[in-house]
DNA sequence: ATGTACAAGATTTTT
DNA sequence: TCTTGTACAT
């Protein structure tokens, strides 16, 4: 958002019939045109969410009801805001000048520089990442004498963020829990207090600094109750504690607040996103409509009916109906592969086939469940020379040699932005160890004052050894100086001067890996998208909040990307590998949430599917390397909630045939293959060769059992054979009883 | 203060 | 398998 929001822009003028109108159906004009008082629209998938919303907003413009200055429109990702203001503007054929638009924390951060003051932080505070967060955890744990095995700094920062996301400040929070033997709150308060001191803000804070500026300063919550008209508000499930409080709290005055969301589709619980805030919304706003919309635009009958029968197996959702008009198109194809790298060939070949029928890379999609799995696919689309990019992978700003060069950016704007300063302080090399750093922190935690204070005062005294003591010195002359300069040279002179000054520059040039020239190159790039910046501070402020992939966006190239980040795309052609029960549902989210995570999961899964329009692949294998180990995987029970009459199977022959039709009781006889997992060697070599042609060697062969034998059934658990017949077994098992059972599906154990 | 060698641990999803 | 952290040597 790079506008300035100073006066309010004169209205937009539009000449009626309005276009926005003319391509909606009923129920999605309903939406647009109800826009007096709060309006709640719960959508399902492909039925024209975003397009109802940036109509909704023309809408309001066209009528005369506000500027588009009085108006805030929030969406889930940058990405998303851009695409709004561009389609919004094509409405109205005019630029939409101080609209407010974008996501949460984008809004939040401009209203949070302006009254930073109120909750003792500078206008120039710092916004930390993820590694600068985790960073202080791990400090202000340790000092407080935490045992970093037993309570990693992860799982208290966890924790941290948790009470944020339910918008509670370290004074609101009432159940300390026992994470970290309950010091996790104590570690909480210092945490936030070394914020403070090092003026600095982490991405909670920023909503949760705005609802304790609303709440200690009633004049300023009423100055923007009063400015925000209408507020929009797209994927609405997703919204937690925080943003929920945040709104409420800005539409008291005005009311006219609309909220699109599809519970179907929330899947960032565990980010803190409540489905109760759309069951709340009618409570919280008496007299709210409610418009549905069940009108599916995207896909064709079979993806569509194989999707809602997935996700009809949750319970507790509001329930949907989805129909479309569309012609039925092709089944969804389920497809069972011998391990990953399989799979990767196969989807590699099948879109070299769809490309030559003409299909557009741009138009095919690979989601994942998990980041890592996309290496797999990645390997395999540089061998075949098939042009792909990954989204929201390793992203430009966190390169190594970026964020190096962003702190020193950032310590020049921001000199109590301590981590920065323990960032480059000894990048390059300037010789200042462990333990010249040590005496810093000890000073400035006590002192409680930024690092680069405490560097100050301690070259004052003669604690330090000479050498560190005229190094550090000449490190804090140098910023001074830069800091100086920042007045007086635009932001890309400034950046290029600090990074030569620095020596940063000569590192690399001096360094001979093969990496240091491409990382030259990155530079150059940095300094150059400063130019279409204003000034450092905006620069900064779009490096923390828009984390995205600068450049590579053009082009016909496959994506490949996590489910969670195709929320809100469509794609012609998608693939959804990796269907295996342990990955999708992932293991951890359901040891961890149990049924809750199994729901979610399978929203996830729905979600997947209902981002294809023509045509869908779910694939699965029975092999899988994981951490470089084997491991023999199930297909995964949401294959078996697609309905057989929308789907199509094609297994390699000789992989758990009935796969599809299997439950996860997993009654039946297929067994994996422990024998990979005892012979990886003999793995590797069936996957150098086409599998197809490659008869799996039986289980166990070889292995013989006798009466007495302990052994162990994947399913049965632990038992002693009693007798043993040709292949058959007759086993007591200790808790499931007598059984006969193949000898293939148990092990010694 | 810096560099090397070896061991342990990790992998869910992101504004 | 790959990355990160720690202990020890330089």
């Amino acid at each position: 958002m790079p506008e300035t929001d100073s006066a309010p822009v004169a209205p937009v003028s539009a000449t009626p019939p309005p276009p926005y109108l003319a391509e909606l159906n009923d129920a999605q004009r309903r939406a647009v045109e109800a826009v007096d008082g709060p309006v709640l629209v719960l959508a399902g998938a492909g039925t024209g969410k975003t397009r109802v919303l940036t109509a909704r907003l023309a809408h309001i413009l066209a009528t005369r009801r506000a500027w588009p200055s009085q108006i805030v429109a929030v969406t889930f990702t940058n990405k998303a805001a851009l695409e709004m203001r561009e389609r919004l503007e094509r409405l109205i054929g005019q630029a939409a000048e101080g609209l407010w638009l974008g996501t949460f924390h984008a809004i939040a951060v401009r209203i949070l520089r302006r009254h930073a003051e109120v909750v003792g932080l500078r206008p120039n505070f710092t916004i930390l990442d993820t590694d600068d967060q985790l960073r202080l955890v791990k400090q202000v744990a340790a000092a407080e004498g935490v045992d970093e095995k037993r309570w990693p700094a992860r799982a208290i920062l966890g924790a941290i963020e948790r009470w944020k996301d339910r918008g509670l400040a370290p004074d609101k929070v009432t159940d300390p829990g026992n994470l970290a033997d309950g010091r996790a709150l104590k570690i909480y308060r210092q945490y936030q207090e070394r914020l403070q001191t090092v003026n600095a803000a982490d991405f909670g804070d920023l909503l949760l600094h705005n609802l304790t500026i609303f709440q200690m300063r009633p004049e300023i919550a009423a100055e923007y109750q009063e400015r925000f008209r209408y507020i929009l508000v797209d994927e609405y499930q997703d919204t937690n504690v925080a943003q929920y409080l945040w709104l409420r709290l800005l539409a008291q005055k005005y009311k006219n607040l609309c909220c699109v969301g599809d519970d179907d589709q929330s899947i960032y619980s565990w980010r803190g996103a409540e489905i109760g805030n759309i069951l709340r919304f009618e409570k919280d706003f008496p007299g709210a409509q409610i418009v549905r919309l069940e009108q599916n635009y995207r896909s064709t009958p079979h993806i569509l009916a194989a999707a809602s029968a997935l996700i009809a197996k949750n319970a507790g959702r509001l329930g949907k109906t989805l129909w479309t008009t569309a012609n039925e198109g092709e089944r969804v194809l389920l497809r069972g592969v011998w391990d990953g790298e399989e799979e990767a060939r196969w989807i590699g070949d099948e879109i070299e086939s769809l490309q030559r029928k003409g299909e557009r890379l741009s138009q095919v999609a690979i989601l994942v469940r998990a980041g890592f799995q996309t290496r797999e696919f990645e390997e395999r689309f540089i061998n075949m020379g098939l042009a792909y990019r990954v989204v929201g992978g390793p992203r430009f700003y966190e390169r190594q040699e970026i964020r190096d060069a962003l702190a020193y950016l950032r310590l020049v704007h921001q000199p109590a932005d301590d981590f920065a300063f323990e960032r480059v302080v000894n990048t390059p090399r300037r010789g200042i160890g462990t333990q010249t750093l040590q005496a810093l922190h000890h000073l400035a935690r006590s002192a409680r004052i930024s690092l680069g204070e405490a560097a100050a005062r301690l070259i004052a005294t003669d604690e330090l050894k000479p050498a560190a003591r005229k190094s550090l010195g000449g490190f804090l002359t140098d910023l001074a100086r830069w800091r100086g300069l920042a007045q007086a040279v635009p932001h890309t002179e400034l950046a290029q001067i600090v990074l030569d000054e620095s020596g940063y520059t000569a590192m690399w040039q001096a360094d001979k890996s093969p990496d240091a020239p491409g990382r030259l190159e990155n530079l150059k790039e940095l300094v150059a998208a400063m130019d279409e910046f204003e000034n450092l501070a905006g620069f900064l402020d779009h490096v923390s909040l828009v984390m995205e992939n600068a450049g590579q966006s053009g082009g016909d190239m496959v994506s490949l990307m996590t489910v969670h980040s195709a929320k809100g795309l469509e794609f012609d052609v998608v693939f959804l590998p990796g269907w295996e029960e342990g990955l999708f549902p992932n293991q951890r989210s359901l040891d961890e949430h149990g049924m809750k995570g199994l729901e979610e999961e399978r929203r996830l899964a729905y979600v997947g599917l209902t981002r294809a329009r023509q045509r869908a692949y779910v694939s699965y294998a029975a092999n899988r390397r994981i951490h470089g180990q084997w491991q023999t995987t199930l297909p995964s029970r949401f294959i078996a909630d697609l309905p057989q009459d929308h789907t199509e199977m094609n297994a390699e022959p000789g992989l758990h045939p009935r796969a599809a039709g299997l439950a996860p009781g997993l009654e039946e006889d297929w067994q994996p293959t422990p024998l990979l997992r005892r012979r990886p060697e003999l793995a590797r070599l069936l996957m150098q060769t086409r599998h197809q042609d490659v008869t799996p060697p039986p289980p166990n062969a070889g292995v013989k059992f006798a009466a007495g034998d302990r052994v162990f059934h994947r399913k049965f658990g632990l038992g002693t054979v009693r007798t043993a017949e040709g292949g058959k077994l007759s086993i007591a098992f200790d808790q499931a009883g007598d059984k006969m059972v193949m000898d293939s599906f148990v092990e010694k154990a």
